[in-house]
DNA sequence: TTGACAGTTGAATAAATGTTCAATTATACT
DNA sequence: AGTATAATTGAACATTTATTCAACTGTCAA
């Protein structure tokens, strides 16, 4: 017991179950990573692109209507999911055509949608 | 071909599979659903609380203990967790004890994890 | 009942983020 | 060359959101 030896406002109450935690935890890195790929999948336009692009590869126009948005919109989201590697494009005259980067991304959004479906259930 | 009907910007491209498309996608509830759900993972201080609740049940001071931040901030966050169904938590006398929900949680962060990391080996 | 402490909460502030708007690039066609 | 169209981009604006601060609740012990 004792006041906490860091800057919060709390006193150690299990000191050495804090302490296995500490050194047990994962690093900050890949827990800063893994919110930033989770990130990704938090907004509702890129979560509609991962979706659509799982079964298609479509180019920017297609996705617009597909979702009812402007080309810019669709694009700076296309452009954050190309920077977190989970989309691909590759150009062809003046179009750009549009798909998933690999089978991860399909595969967290599987696992994840398996949960949402399981707690609709309840 | 043709000018997009909808409020878009786009002429429609390729109206058939832009249809097909439209058709079989997932309906915009489960979407929103989808995002809500790694939204509340796309944080690093709640990422941090649920991977150090995969392995430990613990107090509010300690998740601040380990986390260095303050009751505060942290309870903040539970709250979050809490509303969205990924932690439960027990009263025992003055303190709180924190724990996953359920293994559903882990199976999403673990296979996050893991694209993480194959991700990191290219 | 009084004090101490674990935890929660609401409001305020600061930072991050999504869409719009206007301008720009790149390609195809005449 | 000149025009039209697919797509991208940067800045601005509006909204969301994480932490801080102060006040509060509930429980334990003297």
């Amino acid at each position: 017991m004792g006041i906490c030896e860091n800057v919060c406002d709390c006193e150690v109450i299990h000191k050495d179950k804090v302490a296995v935690v500490k050194e047990t935890m994962l690093d900050d890195d890949t827990l800063l990573m893994l919110a930033d790929f989770f990130k990704i999948l938090s907004d509702s336009t890129r979560v509609k692109i991962v979706s659509i692009l799982e079964a298609n590869e479509l180019c920017v126009c297609d996705i617009c209507n597909v979702l009812n948005m402007t080309k810019s919109a669709v694009s700076h989201q296309l452009k954050n999911l190309r920077e977190m590697n989970l989309v691909k494009c590759r150009k062809v005259g003046k179009e750009v055509w549009y798909a998933l980067a690999d089978d991860h991304v399909k595969k967290v959004f599987d696992v994840a949608l398996e949960h949402i479906r399981e707690v609709e259930r309840d």
